[in-house]
DNA sequence: TTAAAAAATGAACTATGATTCACTTCTTGG
DNA sequence: CCAAGAAGTGAATCATAGTTCATTTTTTAA
């Protein structure tokens, strides 16, 4: 064999595969998962559908990675604004407010990764996803209430309750008729009392 | 022209229909939405593809039917629940409760009916649906506010997050976890922290 | 310059269900 | 019993993407 992979191709491909990724991911912020086709995905990337293959085994792999890596950078985000120093009162709010501005930011966005209707293989990686979500604001609601700043409850049960909240006012039907600054304020507060906080 | 339909006919053909909606809804019930096939419907309800469309317009005006119908009956009996005698306080607990209990009973048609992802057309109507059930709790939060029971806020913020908060904890990744029947009581306790009750 | 190997291409192929439609069977009133 | 109009049938067709693969182009190192 006289071919061999030199660094300069390998650079290559693992822009090209990054520039997919970016491609991907904008087509899903723009028109959710439902405009995440090869088809669109080659036109936009400026390649051609075979080659899209070469990159990513099938569309689930595909897909799949495009929802993770954005889900990661959310959960990040939220998971920071949740550790700052203070109180767990504060801490909750700050997380809250991250999780909303945020989806106030990028709406399409947001719900394409919360709750728009998927394939399976991503719905999967949704539930992990939720599943994190839920497991950060879990810690916050126990630190809330060693420090007897929040009620005794099942912060599992109020945990998902939290991130349903959230996604179901922020998305939901209403979400988007009373978007405001406010809004989120409001919301702080009902997730406050939602933990028995703030007595 | 020498054929009218008689009334034993026209009978015979409004069976028929209920009948395939009977069948549709049990479909739904086993595999969710996406069980919902028309050769499947066919198979069940014993008559071929092609008459099902002398009944049904097309999948669209059929899933759209069989979703409305078991809506209405869900919310019929939410909206009892939230109705009966007493206190702003006791009725959301007790339409927490029938909402819970309903889901705990069938999970596989209460994730058909608020988490499954759908074709559009479902999907549509499922947002008159959530809307619904928003506007029932909305009421009921109106009222223990003006009653000085629960707290001041944004009644459907608060609306439209229990919304959220019910379906998440009960057919989120973790609901089919921890179900029981303390998880109940800790739902409306929950849910009447969110409202700001019970001080 | 060249031969081997990889990468790129995109038209053809697949898979899954919805939808149609030419044909058969049934129902009705005369 | 008959003719006309409904209702019933299910194989064929359509629609929409995802996936493949024979062919072409590019890259490499001798």
């Amino acid at each position: 064999m006289v071919y061999r992979e030199t660094p300069p191709i390998a650079k290559r491909k693992a822009e090209l595969r990054e520039r997919l990724l970016k491609s991907a991911e904008s087509l899903v912020r723009m028109g959710g998962f439902k405009a995440l086709t090869i088809q669109a995905l080659a036109t936009d990337a400026e390649l051609s559908v075979g080659s899209v293959y070469r990159y990513f085994k099938n569309k689930d792999e595909l897909a799949t990675q495009v929802f993770s890596h954005a889900t990661r950078r959310e959960i990040r985000a939220v998971g920071e604004a949740l550790a700052t120093d203070g109180r767990a009162t504060e801490q909750l709010a700050a997380g809250v407010r991250c999780f909303a501005e945020r989806a106030f930011m990028a709406p399409q966005f947001a719900w394409a990764l919360i709750a728009e209707p998927v394939e399976p293989a991503v719905d999967e990686a949704r539930l992990q996803y939720r599943r994190d979500y839920t497991a950060l604001f879990q810690q916050v609601i126990e630190r809330g209430i060693s420090a007897g700043e929040f009620c005794r409850q099942s912060a599992p049960l109020t945990a998902s309750a939290l991130v349903g909240a959230l996604a179901e006012s922020l998305l939901g039907p209403l979400g988007e008729a009373e978007r405001s600054s406010d809004m989120i304020d409001e919301l702080c507060l009902l997730c406050l009392r939602t933990v028995g906080a703030g007595n």
